[in-house]
DNA sequence: ACAAGTCTGTTGTTTTTACAACGGAAAAGA
DNA sequence: TCTTTTCCGTTGTAAAAACAACAGACTTGT
């Protein structure tokens, strides 16, 4: 666990605390450690949990496969983010979603009441950690907006648009590499491999940008 | 602003809290009112704000129009509902949507950073404010991922399949009224509105669901 | 009561997407 | 190295959605 203390303290959770104050808090928290190999679900829809997680090291998917099989990729979870934050609330109910994950992956879990309730042993940096949990779930509330809007564009074209254009954004440069194959795009963006793929390439020799694999490049020809 | 501490009463966020502690915490937490007339904005895109807010009257959509006047409806707040909270973070940036009254509306306004940062004045209940803050976030969360569950299928059947269920299970009945019309669905599953107008009265001649106005009632025969 | 405006369903056309199937390139594994 | 698997682009077809235009019912405001 000790050996997780440098990543933890990059996180946005403990943001400002101090190592020290980290381990300490590890144990006024009940921290506990998970290992996943690729592949496995690190939580499966129906079930209930009431830990919120941080994900040490690896790649998650939050997914939902429907009744025909059809995927759609909700939202992505790199090392040094958390989650399963939502269903920290008492009635929260069954979970709606799987968690996948896509790369070896280690999982730190927490005792949610334990963070959001007054600390008995009182340490110091508790309420620190309160504002940033706040902050964390608050940004997270804005990535599925973001992607609420990437979704409601009518076209896969535009869809890609939106998309493209604010990894640009978030990146700060036209050239970027993207945090998925074809396969996850189009299931995040909620359309057909095939035809995104095909629209890829239309983009592609019209100018408005270039790719391989997963790095794009976007050409600012005012059209956008 | 007294008038309005029955109804604060009975919001998530004041849950569990007396009347006579609410009057105290809006000094505290340097409450204030606004009132929008039908069809004003209470925020518009590219606006900045630190405030969050809770609905007392009325209804609100958090909505989306594009460059080529495509709307779409990211969310819904009912009276008791609080919103903008997704803000409160420091580095959160611009607003990405406009928040429209549709009703006649009241809102309460609060300082964010009053409420996460502990009370200069210790108000007893404060903590249980956090926490139900948290929850409530959480809530909105989930509700997030709930639409865009709608929004990844692929059918407009599917999509009004989805949601039609969903709200059937949160009213446990199968027959409820929804808060939209019928352009304002279309704008929230983003889709056209004549054509969702046919294939919900396609469904009907099926004999899956009836419907006058914004009353539905579903017919289970197994097919969902 | 009347006029203006809104809401909803209907239809036909055009555009776009999903779906299926395939082949080559690249990557992974034995 | 060789085989197997995954990934990606391509094409054609069928299905679905967007779009536009319209008419009747209902609401709203005067």
């Amino acid at each position: 666990m000790k050996k997780y203390i440098p990543i933890l303290k990059r996180t946005r959770l403990f943001s400002g605390v101090g190592e020290e104050e980290i381990g300490a808090m590890l144990n006024c928290l009940q921290a506990r450690l998970c290992t996943y190999k690729k592949g496995e679900y690190v939580l499966r829809q129906g079930e209930h949990t009431d830990t919120f997680m941080i994900l040490a090291e690896g790649k998650l998917h939050i997914q939902c496969d429907d009744y025909w099989g059809n995927r759609s990729i909700i939202n992505m979870v790199s090392a040094g983010e958390m989650f399963g934050e939502a269903y920290a609330a008492p009635e929260s109910g069954a979970v709606m979603n799987d968690v996948l994950a896509v790369e070896d992956s280690v999982i730190i879990l927490f005792d949610v009441k334990r963070i959001i309730t007054v600390c008995p042993s009182a340490c110091r940096f508790h309420s620190a950690v309160v504002q940033n949990m706040f902050y964390a779930i608050s940004e997270k509330n804005r990535s599925l907006v973001q992607k609420i809007t990437f979704m409601s564009k009518r076209t896969t074209r535009e869809k890609l648009i939106a998309y493209l254009s604010e990894e640009a954004k978030r990146h700060n440069s036209s050239e970027f590499s993207i945090p998925f194959n074809r396969q996850q795009l189009a299931d995040y963006l909620s359309v057909d491999r095939s035809a995104m793929s095909n629209e890829l390439c239309k983009m592609r020799d019209e100018g408005m940008i270039t790719f391989e694999k997963n790095r794009f490049v976007l050409y600012d020809d005012g059209t956008i």
